[in-house]
This record gives structure tokens, sequence and C-alpha cells, in this order.
DNA sequence: AAAGGCGGCAACCGCAATCAT
DNA sequence: AATGATTGCGGTTGCCGCCTT
């Protein structure tokens, strides 16, 4: 036995919302608001809805300052990297656009964004497949990595907006991006406060949380490093691999799209794949999992969950 | 010009969280 | 503490208009 609807289906309507309905909606909202109460709104007007598409259409279309398409360049920016961060908390990513709804936001990024990081990543692979994308190498054969190939442009990025939204005291943000269990923060060591454990938390379990995200690449279980005999370390193929489509969401985001491809039909198919990245609740899981094994990290790059940034130069 | 395919978007649905009693 | 009502959210659906053939 299912849960009571909310409403009397029998008599609401459906569908497409009327300019008479809007402006009933529209006038009763700001001249007494919604009382509170979504769900004896539409009787108290007179127009045979749900509640619940009330509170929507309002919300969404309605209220005043909404805005509709016309993305920028910034708003894209904070979206993907928020969405590699967070995964698909539309109210949280809309929370940090003035304008924008959730709705419009998780549209956006299925109909568009998406395409785009896919259309970038699906050339970045043909063209390393081609060989026209040869690794640079000085003259023993191997490549000096800076810090960057750790905490990259993409994660800076969203370290970056992390820190925004964190200074922003958002009560909302912080109850869904910052674990509540003292605990779990003990995980990332001891901070004086909460904006403190929220970038420390950022900082390392973030990062490792964006790392599973790179579909279809396999994260280093534990260290990314494979020794040589002459004491240089040398990352994994894996690694190397995770390393390659970081670059190429880096690229995306530098170039926001400009040199983006449109899809042909076996792109399209392939989409499929990257329906995976949607698996925001994975990423999600690890992250919980992660806090919850209450032990030494074994998805993340140190065994404490914490980056050492003594080990950031990596050669090839 | 007509038909079918496709993409974009508004709206719906169902579940989970929160609130009220 | 338990239960029902309400709200909030994310995934999905279906309509509509544009594009291609």
């Amino acid at each position: 036995m299912g849960r009571a609807p909310c409403c009397d289906k029998a008599n609401v309507k459906k569908g497409p919302w009327s300019p008479e309905e809007d402006a009933k909606l529209k006038d009763y909202i700001e001249k007494y608001g919604t009382g509170g109460n979504w769900i004896a709104l539409p009787q108290k007007i007179g127009i045979k809805r749900c509640g619940k598409s009330c509170r929507l259409r309002w919300l969404n279309y309605l209220r005043p300052n909404i805005k509709h398409g016309g993305f920028s360049e910034e708003e894209d920016n904070i979206i993907c990297s928020l969405y590699i961060s967070i995964g698909s908390r539309w109210s949280i990513i809309a929370a940090q656009l003035p304008g924008r709804t959730d709705n419009d936001i998780k549209n956006y990024w299925n109909t568009r964004l998406k395409k785009k990081l896919l259309g970038r990543r699906k050339q970045s692979h043909a063209s390393r497949l081609s060989g026209s994308n040869q690794e640079p190498k000085d003259g023993s054969g191997m490549e000096t990595l800076s810090n960057s190939a750790i905490l990259n442009p993409v994660q800076e990025k969203m370290m970056q907006n992390l820190q925004l939204l964190n200074e922003s005291s958002n009560p909302l943000l912080m109850q869904h991006v910052l674990p509540s269990s003292p605990q779990k923060i003990e995980l990332c060591g001891p901070s004086t406060n909460r904006h403190q454990q929220l970038y420390s938390i950022s900082n390392d379990m973030l990062v490792n949380q964006m790392n599973n995200s790179m579909n279809g690449i396999n994260i280093p279980s534990s260290s990314p490093h494979i020794p040589e005999s002459d004491g240089t370390k040398l990352p994994s193929m894996e690694f190397q691999q995770y390393l390659a489509f970081q670059a190429e969401i880096d690229e995306f985001l530098s170039n926001k799209g400009a040199n983006s491809i449109s899809l042909d039909q076996t792109q399209a198919n392939e989409i499929e794949c990257f329906k995976d990245m949607d698996g925001a609740k994975d990423m999600m899981t690890w992250w919980s999992n992660e806090f919850d094994a209450n032990s030494a990290s074994s998805n993340s790059w140190d065994s404490n969950g914490v980056v050492d940034h003594q080990q950031r130069e990596i050669k090839y």
C-alpha cells in the first residue's frame, strides 16, 4: 500500500500553466505569501492545481529575479566544478548561482554541459589514439610534473568555489558538504574552527572524491608511484590514465567549450558510458564510506587520507 | 512541403527529510 | 516516541519546436 496522495488527482489540472493561473498564483503570493502551506494554497486562490505544482511553478518561474538561459562562462565553471565536487546536488549548486533554479541548472547540465564535456573527452581520446598528442619529454625521457599534477586547475577552482561558499557560511551548504560527525572530522586532522574543518576536508577528501569520479579510469588504490631502482618514482599506468582525463577536464574548463564538437551518432551512443558520471551517488557513497570506515583510507593516495605535499613531484 | 527525428525544457512523480501533533 | 502531513529534492517524462531528409 502506497502513501496517500497529497491531493485529489482526479480534480487537479496537469500540464502547462495558463497565463491566468500564473497571474492568480503570483498575485496571491505577492500579497499574502504562501501562508506556510502549499497544499492549501490552490484552494485559497481558486485554481485546480496540486500544491506541489504551485510551489514548483512559483520557485521555477514566477518568483522575482529568476534568470532563464544565457549561462555565463563563470556559471558554467561553477556548475562543472561543483558537480565534480558534490555531484548532482542541484539545489546546493543553484543556491550559489543567484537567479538560477535547480531545475534550470539540472536541465542545462543534462542537455548541454555534460555533452560538451563528453565531446572534449572523446576528441582528446581520439587524438591520443592517433598519436597526435605526444607527451613532451625531457632529455632523460621523463617529464617532471609540477605540483599542479596533484592539485590541478580544476581542483584549485573547486577549492576556490568551496572556500567562497564556506565564507558565505551558507547553512544549507554546510549541512550537505560538511560531515557532521566529529570522528569524521577528526580523520582530516584537528581543526580549530568549522571553516578550517571544511577546507581541510575539501582539500583532501574532495580531491580523492573527484579522482574517483573519473569515469572509466581506475583510481590508484594506494600510492600512484612506482619506485625505481635509482630512487625516482614513476606513476603507474592507471595513474597516467587518470592524469590524462584530468587534463581533458582542465582543458574543457579553461577553454569553456570554445572548441567543443558536436556529437555524431556513435558518440551519442557512447554517451551511455558517461552515465556513470551521473553516478554522483556512487561518488557520495564512496565518500561517506570513506568517512564511515573510521580508519585509514585505502582509496586515498596517502594512508591517512591526506595528500602528502612532499611527494608532489612526479617523474615520468 | 511533409514526415520523422531530435533536443530543450517545463512539469510531474516518488522518495526522503522535516515538521507538527 | 509514534504517526501523519508537508516540504524539498532529484530523476524522469512528455510536449513542443526546430532540423534534417
